[in-house]
DNA sequence: AGCACGCCGACT
DNA sequence: GTCGGCGTGCTC
């Protein structure tokens, strides 16, 4: 370690010392220091000794060089769970970039809050005649805070910690002597919400087919032996989180905590209650909803002990468990897992990461597993097991056609609907079962035209065009920026402008005018103001209160809905042209996903999937329920193209609010780039304008390098971040 | 958080 | 003068 300087946190939970010290570090400990080190340093004026952990290393400091102080030592006892994360931290900040303290924040449970886990207490104990004496004495001698302090004690026999130093303002200097004369004690309670208390009695027992047994028979050995993660494939209904449960069940009984990743909390809470129910008061979740406050709750509860299971959303990876044995990830090929802010980290290495630094296994889960993991699956980087029956008998699979729709086009049907959907309609309406419609929003969002010049009305500050949104306003999707329908062209001036209409109201109108005796519910995506209407119109449906319920994204996920038997996926090759390389994964698996949602129970379902490119690999894949096929397909399109997961790919997004110096940069980045790549190991695209070229009155430039290993782009990225990059633009990686 | 420093009223 | 309590500010 050649830096001179190390970054240090104190451990010491208050807001004031938050922040990152930094010590040299002599001689003998260089050898020794790493990130998450714990370390003893000289704190404060009487240069008492402290414990901290090291974040980071720097060349220079901004402080006085003569006051900076040296590590007194490095700690040799194990590492706590704090220098574990830490150390996760700074692989999170090397692999997908920004700064140590954004990682640091992503990673560490707020500690400002260990006040609301274990609030203190101020008790008398002396008898109230001695308090009188006291009080008379201090008044005598002019003692304000002491004065004040015991009139609050007189009146009440426990008081609050911070009420007493905030509101009464005695600094515990002024108390002190009272606590050591016994006037007074301070009393530690904690009190520990559960978010999931009085929800429902613990029960236990799951009974596992032999194709389960087999399931966890096999984790559990890689448990036991080399701790590669493992990869559970398993089609829908085949019990994936039953072998999850027993699993955990056998590792917890070896003393070790689990941690069990969940796409979305408000969509799979059947799959908590049911952990719930088999490990009671032993299991946690986190998830959005909860305060900080709450959630700090759980995972101080973590910490001491308290819990075997953790259940969340991504965050919930850096539960601070001080024995960890496995982290489960269901539905790893979800995009929930990667994260939309800095650092970007995904869910599923940063798991296999943090597996490896505690000694423990990481199991991934799916039925429609994403390519990049069933490829590594394949390489043998992951143990591999299957389950192919469904675990209840009762259910079939439903049946799947593919409408054409140039063919209906070519025979004179402009609408939306084909005559096969409609004519399966008109039956399942006759049943009295329900319909499931399921559009791609992308596409389909209506924007406002003018039928003169042709120019849709666009964002002022992004390269794109507005929206309308379900409140009959213009938005933009990018920035947010909100206007009202103009009743002329800002272009041309002409009065003829029109808008289209969100996808979903246009399909409504156009079910109403079918079938105008039916009950339709309709169910946009993005409301996230409230939350609750979300949940009602899916049980209204689900109760049976409508026939035909209208919807993007969100309906095909997680829900059941035992009594549809007709799904129509409108547009199904939508999403094949909204960019990037994913495009045909992303299609998949929402038809399949969206397939699946017909005839779950004993009823027959059917399901047309509508589309202009009926023979794309992507559609007639999903279509016959092949996975197979579809990923043979997809991988070798990656691997002629040289995508991840066959390729290593370093993203760069470079903007800046001044075009000329956004361009600038981007040539500089392009010729670092070519400089590193001497050897032509790498293969570099750009930098080049981004297909969206302004967001937010901000240019945009991406620039990827993509290699089969990962250590020159990492090199590369190294370099990247070195150059100077002044204040005017700003930069951003992505690893995949 | 915990410690020292500097201010201010009280008292030998 | 000086002692002791009290509020403030800093900690690499």
């Amino acid at each position: 370690m050649l830096k001179p300087y190390a970054d240090v946190i104190i451990d010491i939970t208050h807001a004031a010392v938050d922040r990152v010290f930094q010590y040299e570090i002599p001689e003998e400990l260089s050898e020794r220091v790493f990130p998450g080190a714990r370390v003893r340093v000289p704190f404060g004026q009487g240069n008492r000794l402290r414990d901290g952990y090291i974040v980071g290393f720097s060349e220079k400091t901004d402080y006085d060089p003569l006051r900076i102080k040296k590590l007194e030592a490095v700690c040799e006892d194990g590492m706590p769970i704090e220098g574990q994360l830490i150390r996760l931290a700074a692989w999170m900040k090397e692999r997908y970039g920004g700064a140590m303290i954004q990682a640091l924040k992503t990673v560490l449970p707020v500690k400002r809050k260990l006040k609301a886990v274990e609030k203190r207490y101020l008790v008398r104990q002396a008898g109230a005649e001695e308090c009188e004496e006291l009080l008379a004495l201090c008044r005598k001698k002019n003692q304000k805070a002491r004065v004040r302090f015991l009139e609050a004690l007189a009146a009440d026999e426990t008081l609050p910690y911070e009420m007493v130093v905030q509101k009464l303002r005695v600094s515990p200097a002024s108390f002190r002597p009272f606590l050591e004369r016994g006037i007074c004690r301070l009393e530690t309670k904690s009190s520990f919400r559960s978010p999931l208390a009085g929800e429902l009695s613990p029960g236990t027992g799951v009974s596992l087919n032999e194709e389960q047994q087999q399931a966890v028979r096999g984790i559990l050995s890689a448990w036991r032996g080399d701790k590669r993660p493992c990869y559970l494939h398993g089609i829908t209904g085949s019990g994936k989180t039953e072998v999850y449960m027993e699993v955990i069940r056998q590792v917890a009984a070896e003393g070790k905590q689990a941690i069990v990743l969940i796409p979305e909390i408000a969509l799979t809470w059947q799959t908590v209650m049911r952990f719930y129910r088999q490990f009671g008061d032993r299991v946690s979740i986190v998830h959005s909803r909860l305060s900080a406050g709450e959630k700090s709750d759980q995972m101080e509860r973590a910490r001491r002990g308290g819990l075997d299971i953790m259940i969340g959303p991504r965050s919930a990876l850096f539960t601070p468990f001080p024995d960890l044995g496995l982290i489960i990830i269901d539905e790893e090929h979800e995009a929930a897992y990667k994260s939309e802010t800095v650092p970007r980290y995904h869910a599923v290495d940063t798991a296999i990461e943090r597996c490896r630094l505690a000694g423990a296994m990481t199991v991934l889960g799916s039925a429609t597993p994403s390519a990049a993991s069933y490829y590594r699956a394949q390489n043998g980087e992951y143990h591999f097991f299957q389950m192919k029956t469904r675990a209840k008998e009762a259910s079939v699979l439903p049946s799947v056609e593919i409408v054409d729709l140039r063919e209906e086009l070519k025979g004179g049907n402009r609408g939306i609907f084909s005559r096969r959907l409609r004519e399966l309609m008109e039956e399942t309406l006759m049943r009295g079962e329900q319909i499931l419609l399921f559009l791609n929003r992308r596409g389909y969002a209506g924007f406002v035209s003018c039928r003169a010049c042709g120019k849709p009305v666009r964002c002022p500050h992004c390269d794109v065009s507005l929206k309308v949104h379900r409140d009959g306003t213009l938005k933009c999707h990018y920035c947010g920026y909100e206007m009202p329908i103009p009743r002329a062209c800002p272009s041309c001036g002409s009065g003829y402008i029109a808008g289209f209409g969100t996808g979903t109201q246009k399909v409504e109108a156009m079910v109403n005018a079918m079938f105008p005796e039916a009950g339709v519910l309709r169910r946009d995506m993005d409301p996230p103001s409230k939350k609750g209407s979300h949940n009602a119109i899916l049980s209204a449906f689900a109760d049976g209160k409508a026939d035909i319920l209208i919807g993007t994204q969100m309906i095909v996920k997680g829900h059941d809905f035992p009594r549809v038997t007709l799904v129509g996926i409108l547009a199904a090759d939508l999403s094949l042209y909204s960019g990037g390389y994913e495009a045909g994964e992303r299609t998949f698996s929402l038809l399949t996903q969206a397939a699946g949602r017909a005839g779950r129970d004993s009823l027959p379902g059917h399901v047309v999937i509508q589309s202009y490119s009926p023979e794309h690999y992507s559609v007639e894949a999903a279509a016959s329920q092949d996975y197979e096929g579809f990923y043979w397909h997809e991988i070798l399109y990656r691997k002629l193209l040289r995508y991840p997961p066959v390729y290593r790919m370093l993203s760069l997004l470079i903007t800046s609010r001044e075009e000329e110096a956004a361009a600038a940069m981007a040539g500089t980045v392009k010729g670092e780039a070519e400089s590193v790549n001497e050897e032509g190991l790498l293969e570099l695209v750009g930098p080049a304008k981004a297909s969206v070229a302004r967001i937010n009155d901000s240019y945009r430039y991406l620039f990827y390098a993509k290699c089969e290993e990962e250590g020159p782009l990492l090199e590369l990225k190294q370099r990247i971040e070195a150059l100077d990059w002044g204040n005017q633009v700003q930069y951003q990686f992505d690893m995949e």
